[in-house]
DNA sequence: CGTAGCCTTGAAGGTGATCAATGTTTGTGG
DNA sequence: CCACAAACATTGATCACCTTCAAGGCTACG
């Protein structure tokens, strides 16, 4: 509980809670708990009951829609202030999971039980504008992304590595802030790893990026852009 | 608004208004309008000022994402009971439509004022977690076409198929109830025409679907199942 | 120090895109 | 009611891009 009220002003900080009183957001936050989790330990695990949701706090998730083969597919990146599975509380006859979060890195989550949501999230139209919102910028996301299908992977790869980077809240490096694998791009985009590879090596040689630690730099950002959007 | 007032019991069937008594209905359908359109009119248009947003009556409506070449993506397909440009009228900074809706076969929508979003249905916990839920679905459906991205192009329309037939309150006749043409298929899974007419043309052959007046009709649902789903 | 996860490179092959030409249906206005 | 235009469907030929398979190397971590 201690722990909790420690990351209140960070909390309010984010958009989801943003201008909230100190007695609302205690109230959202009945029975919080912060768990820390690992690189690739699960948070979440489709198939598996729901019993909670939860606030991203440090390093980020991957949000994956397990296929019937191996190959997954990441749906969603989620950083500080995301929240994971709140939607899916709306729904009464949901009782697993629909999708797995994953830790990238070391990362931190606030997880909130089902029965807070119930009570206080349920009833709370300012809450749930917000998560309407949050809903909204991810399915632009997915929309956009559907988009790109026809173009070239090489702008699809640009267009993804620009997105995360404006996750950035020190803009002043052009580091994208999740550590991300040549895998996890793939996963992304839905494509193969090698074909991701083969691009991202080429970029490599050139200058235009870096990868240290699975932290992708971006170097020659107009080059990038020049890749870019045309949507 | 005699007009609106007689379609109340058909607004309390859809899942929108389900349980919600006359008066707490009326009030939300203040300034409410019913539009009748034709085939290949546009309901809303990406870029211009949004002034309201509206309920699928009849018909089916489908919401294009406009890309900078001519070839669209249609993002979802709205038939009786979704809402279309409900959640970006809690987003003040918003001014325009960010995609256009376009009717599919003659349709009417019920066009509510963007005031009356902001004064009564914004204040409404009960509605914003219905609006929750159906993006939620969308959003959905978005991503599990994001995961068959990979899937061969024929799996990838017969689960478009499939879905649009689970629409169909009419489930006696394998019917799907949206006139499609091959181009909407197309652009529906980003795919050119050529490459869904080639596919499209073979089940013909093979007596699996029959096409009349834009309307298709699955004959041996069984084998198009066999191409299913396997995402 | 061995395993697991990630990255790399090459060769071969297929799926769908593109371009071009033509047929068919639908709709509109004289 | 006909003529013409617009939207839709079709077919073939060619080709680029990405996938798949295979093999090997690198790094980190228990």
């Amino acid at each position: 509980m201690d722990l909790v009220e420690k990351k209140m002003p960070e909390l309010k900080a984010m958009p989801l809670f943003n201008g909230f009183s100190d007695g609302n957001l205690k109230e959202l936050l009945a029975g919080a708990t912060i768990k820390n989790l690992k690189h690739r330990e699960l948070l979440y695990q489709a198939g598996l009951p729901i019993e909670s949701f939860s606030i991203v706090l440090q390093g980020a998730f991957k949000l994956v829609k397990p296929t019937f083969r191996g190959d997954d597919i990441i749906v969603y990146f989620a950083t500080p202030g995301d929240a994971i599975g709140a939607v899916i509380m709306n729904k009464p006859h949901a009782q697993v999971y629909p999708i797995t979060a994953k830790a990238m890195g070391p990362s931190q989550s606030l997880c909130i039980p089902r029965g807070t949501y119930l009570k206080i999230w349920a009833e709370n139209v300012e809450v749930q504008k917000r998560i309407n919102s949050m809903l909204f910028a991810r399915m632009n996301l997915l929309q956009e992304d559907k988009a790109s299908h026809k173009l070239p992977l090489s702008q699809r790869i640009s267009n993804l590595l620009v997105n995360l980077l404006e996750r950035n809240d020190v803009d002043d490096v052009q580091k994208i802030p999740i550590p991300l694998t040549r895998q996890e791009i793939a996963d992304a985009l839905g494509v193969a790893v090698e074909s991701v590879i083969r691009i991202m090596s080429q970029w490599d040689q050139q200058g235009i990026i870096r990868t240290h630690d699975q932290r992708i730099e971006i170097i020659k950002l107009d080059q990038i852009i020049h890749y870019l959007k045309q949507i």
